[in-house]
Formats: C-alpha cells, structure tokens, sequence
RNA sequence: GCUGGAGUCGUCUAGUGGCUAUGACAGCAGACUGUAAAUCUGCCGGAUUAAGUUCCAUCGUUGGUUCGAGUCCAACCUCCAGCACCA
C-alpha cells in the first residue's frame, strides 16, 4: 500500500465523505473545497503533553487527505495557548512550566514531521513567534474589541464552568479563544490561509478566527471538523480521558500500538480503517467479506494493526510488531522458540518490548519492566493468575537466570534476558 | 469587603463525632470467547509477611477541641451564590 495508489479518488470532498470526514463545517457546498483559490490550511495542537496521541491522529488522517489533493498544510504548536491551556468542561487546568511548554513544543512539532512523512515540506508554526511581542492595550483594542461578551459567556463549557455548580474559570482561560481566534487572523494576513481543520472539539475555538477574519478583513475563512473518533464506551480517545495510546514509541512501545488496534472489536473496523489507513473502497470491501466469513481470523484487524503501525512508525517497525505477534500467540513451544531466535532477532525485541537483565525475581522483575505498578500490585497479578513464564503461569514469586519471556493478562509481555 | 454554601480515589458521588470512608464509571485481572463484543467474578494508596500478617498514609492547607474528627472550632487557600463598594 502506498499513498499513488490510494489517490483513487476523483475529488478531495468524495474522499472526505467516503471516509467519514465530517462533522461541523462552515462550507455550505462541500464540492467547493475541491477548487478553492487558495489551497492552504492549517491544524493547530498544544503542547500540553510531549507526545501525540491517536485522538490526533485521525484529525492528522484528515489533513493528509487534503494534501494529497493538492493543498499546502501549515502545521501549528501553540507555544503562546499552550501556556494558558484550552479550558476543558469541568474545571481549570494546571498552568504548564515554560520549560515543559518548550520541550513537548520540540517533541511534537518532531513528531509531526515524522507522521506526515514530508521532512522538507511540512511547516511547523509556533504562535508564540507572534504573540510574544504583543502588546495588550492595542491586542484589546483590535481583538478584544470584536468580541461580544455575550457570546463568549453562552458558550457551552462556560455555562459549565459559572453558575451554582461550576468549578470556576479564570479570566485566562476565558480568553483563550481570543488567542486562537487572532491565530487565525494572523494566518490569513500573513500566509492567506483562509481554512482551518480541526478535531469537533475545537471547533468552537475555530470558529472565533473566523469572525474575527470577516470583522477585520471583510474576508471569507472556513473552518472544517472530523468528528471524535470515541473509544467503545463513548469516550474521546485523548490523554485528558486517560485512555491515551500515544505516537511516541517510548510511552506507548511499537507491539502494543499494534496490540492497540488488533484489539479493536469488529463494530469500528469499518469506519477505523477508512479513517486511520490509506485502504481504498475496493480494497475495503473486499477485506470486509473475507473477514465477515470468518471473523475469527481477525483479517481486518490485522489489516488495521500493520498499516497504522507503518503509517505512523515504519515499515521495519510494522514487520516487527507483526512477527513478534505472530511468536507470542501463536507459537506451541514458546521456550523453545525463544531460545532459537538469533541475537538480532533477540536484540530487536528488546528493543520493543519492556525489559530487564537476567539474574532477578518475578517479583523484581515484573517491577522493573511496568508490568506492574508495585510489588503488591505484583503480587496481586501472581496471586490472581495472570502472570505466565515461557508461557508456563506462575503461581510463586521466583528466580529467573534465563532468558525468559513474562507475560501479564493476555497481551501484555516482557523480557528477561 | 460582608453573608451563606462548597472542596472526599483518574472522574462523578455517599458519608447522624465511633472503630473498616460509600456507590458508580473508567482501569487491571480471572472465566467464557476470536488477543473481539456481551456477560459473570475478583482487584482497584504504599510497604511488610508463610499468611487477607503487621505497619504507615489518606477526605483543600495548618492548627485546635475530643478517649475518638471526613464530620465540631479557628485561621488560611480555592471555587460558587447573594449583597455591598465602584459605575
């Protein structure tokens, strides 16, 4: 699979409705984004964390679709919202250090490149670069004067916030839009961006830029949104809902990205594989009669599983994670297998999978490697029989010498070697 | 500034001065499965022990009253509401 020959599709807006890219948009004929005068846009993130997660990877789906019809993306970290925090529905947010602010900026505008697989061309803007000579009277006189009071405070997550049994806001918070909103109006003076795409949660945010474009500069922008991709029970895959499985292989390791959509239940595949890989309709349909015949096969889960694994890491990564899969689940004699692969092999999966020096404990040993959080939690696993040995389940903490494979639940691993 | 209300686990939430701080969701694990979903069961602060053995921590913070405090008192911090000030 490779992007030439996934550009099957005749125009941008059949490929965004065929791949459920829409949710709220401003554009009122969704064929116009096929011959828009200025193919440019732009899609903004935080630095609140120091890595992506695949909340964000659908919206970064949704804007490799547009470049690959042609359009011109700008990519932004906020360094300047960053440092005030994008009010959330229940309460404040903790003010981030400017140091923190500043090293999660690098790793993701890092991992931004990385992702979208054009090194030269992708543009990475930081909106501190123009917020920090701003001044405030003229940044009121200008912004804040576009602004109605009345429609700030009807927004939804304020009404939340105020009243009898809000948690509060800060005026900071408050006025995070208008730093988002003069993103935009930047934007379009300097760069003629005039297309903002956005996750449905921002899209408020969005919005604001907008007007203040047709305010100031008697101009037409367009805010288009991808709706939240949820998890089974209904939740936003993001790190605020704790559920995150991150871009960054050294929080979330390359095998269990992979584990993360081999896991998926068949009810999302459709909708997962339109939206995380490159598949095309016929492909699609094809996969999807295949795997309906037997279900158990789990055909496209493990479509799914590779292609996002090689999206976002790499080919060799994807390979890995697939043969390692393939070992652990599938092998009859797991101590035996282990003891035949090769040091490269050995050395690859080490590499991948948490590990910890020979000459230890279960106990020791299931610490050192996170599989659990403390040695009473350690313990609680042995006790409650979810630890195996080389495939062998321990009921006993105990010394391991050699080479062992640790298993936690039924998809967790780890080595000791 | 004054008056009243509130702050309990990742989130929401119960909690008449009494020993062991509810319940739900999320999370983890077991059974059944297809490494799925649904369902059932257990766990869900830390350390220690052969052991569910023992110890420590914990209801915004700091003090106090009490044999005993999440609960009562005081001060402080934060939030909400009303009033006042200002306009």
């Amino acid at each position: 699979m490779n992007q030439v020959q996934s550009s099957f599709h005749t125009s941008l807006s059949e490929e965004l409705k065929w791949r459920g890219f829409f949710a709220e948009n401003t554009i009122t004929d969704p064929r116009s984004l096929d011959s828009r005068p200025h193919k440019n846009f732009y899609w903004g993130t935080d630095p609140s964390a120091d890595s992506l997660h695949v909340g964000h990877l659908a919206a970064l789906m949704m804007c490799a679709c547009f470049v690959r019809h042609g359009y011109t993306p700008f990519y932004l970290v906020g360094g300047a919202t960053g440092q005030i925090g994008d009010p959330k529905e229940t309460a404040e947010r903790d003010l981030k250090s400017l140091d923190e602010i500043a090293k999660n900026k690098a790793a993701l505008a890092a991992q931004i490149v990385h992702v979208t697989h054009s090194p030269k061309d992708t543009k990475i803007l930081d909106n501190l670069d123009w917020f920090k000579d701003i001044k405030f009277l003229p940044f009121l006189r200008e912004i804040g004067k576009a602004f109605s009071m009345t429609q700030l405070l009807d927004r939804q997550f304020v009404q939340h916030r105020i009243g009898k049994d809000g948690s509060g806001i800060s005026y900071a918070e408050f006025s995070y839009t208008l730093i988002q909103g003069y993103d935009f109006l930047h934007l379009f003076r300097t760069h003629q961006i005039d297309l903002q795409l956005c996750g449905a949660d921002q899209y408020g945010n969005c919005t604001s830029g907008m007007h203040l474009i047709r305010r100031l500069e008697n101009a037409r922008a367009d805010v288009y949104s991808c709706p939240l991709i949820l998890d089974q029970s209904g939740k936003k895959l993001s790190k605020s809902e704790g559920n995150a499985v991150w871009l960054d292989p050294t929080k979330t390791n390359v095998f269990d990205f992979y584990q993360y959509w081999l896991n998926q239940p068949d009810a999302v595949l459709e909708s997962y594989l339109k939206q995380f890989t490159l598949i095309s309709p016929t492909e699609l349909d094809d996969l999807l009669t295949k795997h309906t015949k037997d279900p158990s096969k789990r055909l496209a889960q493990r479509y799914l599983a590779y292609a996002v694994t090689e999206f976002v890491h790499s080919q060799p990564d994807a390979d890995l994670a697939r043969k390692l899969t393939s070992l652990l689940f599938e092998s009859t004699d797991l101590a035996n297998d282990l003891t035949s692969l090769t040091d490269a092999e050995l050395d690859a999966m080490t590499a991948t999978l948490p590990s910890t020096p020979a000459k230890t404990t279960l106990i020791d040993a299931l610490l050192s490697t996170q599989l659990a959080t403390s040695k009473n939690d350690a313990k609680k696993l042995i006790a409650a029989g979810a630890i195996s040995i080389n495939g062998t389940k321990a009921t006993t903490d105990q010394a391991i010498d050699t080479l062992s494979l640790l298993k936690k639940g039924k998809n967790k691993f780890a080595i000791v070697r």
